[in-house]
DNA sequence: CTTGCCGGGAT
DNA sequence: ATCCCGGCAAG
């Protein structure tokens, strides 16, 4: 919710420090420096999380796995439910490089709130049908996108089309710089903002995801980047944390799974369920599938940690083959 | 350094 | 199919 809220202003802003960044910070340069602020979020969660837990039980054989396995998940939520409601928001920014979309999220968000109040809750609603008076319409120049737009009197013919075409494509990077930037105008303008801009602005990493959503904006395209390093694990992690319980499983299944159903489906839903789904479907599928060969890693112990190399033969087949442990499935 | 596991080989 | 290991990547 919060990030809708943050994703419509930085449409709003997109279009006015467009012309700004357009010379500026068309470099991907942009997104970098904001990425590394998070580190230190995602760290902290982590060790909360995984680390106090797990370390004490680690001393103990068996028993040690077993209990870090299920207080992690009641003890989680109180601790790290807060680090992890965040990262749903910007699941794609955590794997990238350490969820680096929560730290300038957290402190942007209460900024957003007193401009908008609580109507941000709302955010589905208000993105659609916030505009002023528009005049004149343009369509998205995206291949697929049907979309129209309408434009204030600020907007020319000639300058409202190139701006359209031109914020999509340099969305890519200026989008995250204006995630954390502040608001440079705050009139917005757009009526369906997160429609169009977003998509143009993931079109060019990723085509097959933006057709199916055009309508959340800012998340996909920090996704799709990030996703190649680690995203199928962090991705995952993040949006997972949903339901914390299975953190695990979604790990593998959602990938699969998701990547089937959200293509179609997108049309009726609600938006928050939508748009994890969505980011889910953008950063792991593609990027896990094709260029991440490598799952990234088990979290858990796997039977060679837990029963040692003295037991070998209590390892369950596939670790004592040296293949994917299938007991311990993380 | 250790650990998990892919890719590939042997049977 | 079953079993194993070389070697890589992640930590």
């Amino acid at each position: 919710m919060l990030q809708i809220r943050s994703e419509e202003e930085v449409d709003m802003d997109k279009v006015t420090a467009a012309m700004v960044l357009t010379s500026l910070s068309t470099s991907p340069l942009v997104r970098s420096p904001p990425f590394k602020v998070n580190e230190g979020l995602s760290g902290s969660w982590k060790d909360n999380g995984f680390v106090g837990p797990f370390t004490p039980s680690s001393n103990s054989s068996s028993g040690g796995y077993w209990s870090w396995s299920a207080p992690s998940d009641q003890s989680n939520p109180s601790t790290p439910s807060p680090p992890l409601s965040a990262d749903s928001f910007k699941p794609f920014r955590v794997p990238s490089l350490g969820g680096v979309g929560n730290g300038p999220a957290g402190p942007e968000d209460p900024s957003l709130d007193d401009q908008d109040g609580s109507s941000l809750l709302f955010d589905e609603p208000i993105p659609r049908k916030r505009k002023n008076s528009m005049k004149v319409m343009f369509k998205c120049l995206w291949k697929n996108c049907g979309k129209v737009r309408n434009c204030d009197s600020d907007c020319s013919d000639g300058e409202e089309d190139f701006y359209y075409s031109e914020i999509k494509l340099n969305t890519d990077s200026v989008a995250d710089g204006l995630s954390s930037l502040p608001p440079q105008s705050s009139d917005a303008k757009e009526p369906h903002p997160g429609g169009t801009t977003p998509l143009s602005r993931s079109a060019p990493s990723a085509l097959y995801l933006i057709q199916t959503d055009h309508a959340y904006q800012a998340t996909a395209p920090v996704s799709i980047p990030s996703s190649n390093s680690n995203s199928s694990g962090s991705a995952c992690t993040s949006f997972t944390p949903t339901n914390s319980s299975n953190f695990s499983i979604s790990w593998q299944s959602p990938p699969v799974t998701f990547t089937g159903s959200t293509v179609s489906p997108s049309k009726s839903q609600g938006f928050g369920e939508q748009r994890s789904q969505t980011i889910a479907v953008l950063s792991s599928p593609p990027r896990a599938t094709t260029a991440l060969s490598r799952k990234v890693r088990g979290e858990g112990k796997k039977c060679r940690k837990v029963y040692g190399m003295e037991n070998r033969d209590m390892w369950c087949t596939a670790c004592r083959w040296k293949k994917a442990c299938q007991r311990f499935t993380d």
